[in-house]
DNA sequence: ATGAAAGCGCTAACAT
DNA sequence: ATGTTAGCGCTTTCAT
């Protein structure tokens, strides 16, 4: 390459890089030379020279479930608009291929390492987590989580973060002011920070109107919709009784609508049903389901800014930004029958 | 490193790679340092040396997209799977930004670079890939393109394509065999390779009925939720009769779906819908959509696997692998009105 | 403004 | 079985 433009490699570099002054005509040259051999440079021989790769590493459950999508997004395009390439892995929620994932990643030289999704078990996932962070910091790397629990502001993990509490909250309240009494909570109680934030939630919008919690009304499920329809039919099994029910997520929402259905029962008539996330299958389900807003592509665009944000010097504090969410009403509540 | 374990770098190398026997004392006190250190390779200075980087790019217009995510999905899985791991990349419908994207991938000694989605201009378009595959090529790299028609067996781009026309056809074969006779098109005419594909399936539906299809019976609309409201909106300005819709994608269906609602018009009662790909939210809407299954997943998987393939020997033809799809039929189609 | 050369961290001959 | 060393392609002093 640098042969055919007949110049050293030195000055090619300086040309691609564009970081320090060249002669016009060299300049040309060069770009010339480019173009005829279809030149581009090798990433890793930079990399390796400059120490830093430009890449960013999301980390999710699963590319397909909405609201991780939606955050990918918002991750993929901060990502690029800061000059910066983005790679996805999913660990298919397996803490082994978390951990593979983030050593792959230390091995990549990523700038960033951004987790998104609730864990299971808080106490030892933080001191798992708590140990990427040191190793990573130590490789002059972040560890950036998302939608999760913040660490205390010794280690070196930025959260971005929103109330899933407040939201949850905010749901029940809504359910309550409308005159509904007896609320099914689908979500899981397994430990799932997140679906146990939004219970709490839950809980706090009961007891703010003086209800006590019943067990009976709080029934397992995971995020998944088979996960709603399998809550619902265990409900109507052990002879339940509700008017409506508030599910962990959408996509769950759209299982407990359809078994619903099955039933014989109608949404909102017979039973009013409320969600969380609005992903856009909230706004196609037949009711529109109301639902709790989670800004997801701010969310991750929020993630790569907090990584950026700390580059220059990686002794700054590392942030906790926590976004709003609200309440989307929509069709799929009504008062209870009286 | 080396020092910390008492050994030479060499032999670091070879218990980390481990290709070449060691002794399992020196393995083990290796192992200790590794733990001891934290350390990982720098994968940057591996591909140098070795040339590859084992990295598989999926390039997209939006992670956003059901059926996009469902593909990367599958990628992803088989790109682990072979030991790869996989950047997922964002155009937004640019051509500059795919090809930026292209040359980033070359630039980071990608293995290969798989393309999903359909194009706007198949010539001008083809001749563009074409230039990218032999890029690609000459660096040991491959292209593959994902639902999208094959080229010539000459250019070193494989193809994993699925049958569009042929789903499109048994969606259309379906509303006629329930009786429709207007059925209205929802889809591009704007010469994306997709669209443009599945009306041809609608039209030889319409042939083999002895139907001519009718230019006021095709409207058009991309891919999107709004597209499709927009587009009944505008059958309903204009006074077009018909008593079914195809749209050209699920989500495209359930704009339509919504739009046909707002005008008081009920599915399957007043009007039949079928949709196209099969994604989850066909299953989640209401009525369930009767929709062409698209296997994504698979798409994607087999999109690594072509490339996989191809590994050995650069020089070996091409392959074109294409999938096939199938009528899933759910409950938006009912015979028309008498 | 340009060239020469060192060196980033690793692997793969080539010794031993 | 292990150590020594060249060199992957680049950027970056240091000369000129």
């Amino acid at each position: 390459m640098a042969g055919r433009a007949g110049v050293s490699v030195a000055t090619v570099s300086r040309v691609l890089t564009g970081n320090y002054p060249v002669s016009v005509t060299t300049r040309n040259r060069v770009m010339r030379a480019v173009r005829q051999l279809d030149y581009v440079v090798n990433a890793h021989a930079r990399a390796l020279q400059v120490g830093t790769s430009g890449t960013i590493a999301f980390v999710l459950e699963d590319i397909t479930g909405p609201s991780f999508a939606e955050a990918a997004a918002g991750v993929e395009e901060e990502a690029v608009r800061y000059g910066r390439i983005c790679v996805v892995c999913a660990t298919h929620g397996s803490e082994e291929r978390q951990m593979a994932v983030i050593d792959l990643m230390r091995a990549q030289g990523a700038e960033a390492v951004i987790l998104i999704g609730g864990s299971r078990n808080e106490a030892a996932t933080k001191q798992r987590l708590t140990g990427y962070a040191h190793s990573l910091a130590s490789s002059g790397s972040r560890l950036v989580l998302c939608g999760r629990p913040p660490f205390d502001a010794s280690q070196p993990v930025s959260v971005v973060d929103y109330d899933n509490e407040a939201g949850a909250f905010a749901a029940t309240s809504h359910l309550l002011s409308q005159g509904h009494r007896r609320i099914l909570f689908v979500g899981g109680s397994d430990g799932q920070s997140t679906a146990e934030e939004r219970r709490r939630g839950y809980v706090r919008g009961l007891s703010s109107f003086g209800i006590d919690p019943d067990p009976e009304l709080q029934i397992d499920a995971d995020f998944s919709r088979e996960a709603g329809r399998r809550a619902i039919r265990q409900a109507s099994e052990r002879g339940v009784e509700f008017t409506a029910v508030f599910a962990v997520t959408d996509v769950t929402a759209a299982g407990v609508m359809r078994e619903l259905r099955c039933l014989g029962l109608s949404v909102p008539g017979d039973v009013s049903l409320v969600g969380y996330d609005d992903v856009p299958l909230a706004d196609d389900m037949t009711p529109r389901l109301t639902t709790v807003r989670v800004p997801y592509r701010e969310l991750g665009a929020a993630a790569v800014r907090a990584a950026m944000d700390l580059n220059g010097d990686s002794r700054r504090e590392p942030s906790h930004v926590v976004l709003g969410t609200h309440l989307v009403i929509r069709e799929s509540v009504a008062p209870p029958r009286s």
